[in-house]
DNA sequence: GCGCCTACTGCCCGGCCGGGCAGGGTGACG
DNA sequence: CGTCACCCTGCCCGGCCGGGCAGTAGGCGC
């Protein structure tokens, strides 16, 4: 039957107008087919990453922000740039301030949200 | 010039042979071509989300995981879903254990990779 | 009826987090 | 030369986190 070995696609897309272009390019493409709302699909498109939206940060903002992602602790973070706890921390207040998040978990989560890490 | 109308979309897909597929399913199609390394897009094509994977969780769990992404403590969730801070400890230490996550932030990112929450 | 799972609650403890405050050094720029 | 941004370090404090331990209750399948 046909559709059964079509490519599912998601879209997750937050423009309208980029969306309605998307189902013009995509709507006719042979082995392909666009998920239902709800239906598991084989991969999503998003222009969530593409954003590249969020602050400027610093490169060692950066650096500390991608620790942050794993999970590490600011002793850890320390460790891992040879810097101190102390000044981890510092990096993390300040990329607390620049997301507008109220932790490290928030900070990661908009950090995500935003396109500045990719998890 | 050719291309400079182009809908730009990098493909940011673990398997190889998925991303062969997509690869020869979307080469041919008019008005979108594929990004270069590092190039900026304007969407992209990842099977993350669509990996449905991770853990099986409870409603309950999955509850307490939305809110962990937000950065909410765990007496904001009992706040939240009507239970003691306890309690909302005790879903939580059962995601960490679920996710394989250090701590709190950890579970977040792991989830987000997973596909099990969508940021 | 029993076992298992889920959901719920409490307490204790050591370590960590985040805000606030103090301070210093270096390099780039006008 | 002064200013600015970035990076670095220390200390204090209250609150939060996570592990460990104890317990209860209801629903469901065997």
């Amino acid at each position: 039957m046909s559709g059964e070995d079509d490519f599912v696609l998601a879209l997750r897309v937050a423009d309208a107008g980029l969306e309605a272009r998307l189902l013009a390019l995509l709507g006719g493409v042979p082995g392909l087919r666009l998920a239902e709302e709800g239906e598991a699909a084989d991969a999503v498109l998003s222009d969530a990453d593409a954003r590249a939206g969020g602050p400027e940060l610093t490169p060692r903002e950066r650096e500390v922000l991608e620790l942050l992602t794993t999970g590490a602790s600011n002793r850890a973070i320390g460790a891992a740039l040879g810097i101190s706890a102390h000044t981890a921390k510092f990096h993390v207040a300040r990329l607390l301030d620049k997301l507008d998040a109220t932790g490290r978990t928030d900070a990661v989560a908009h950090a995500a949200r935003l396109g500045v890490v990719h998890l």
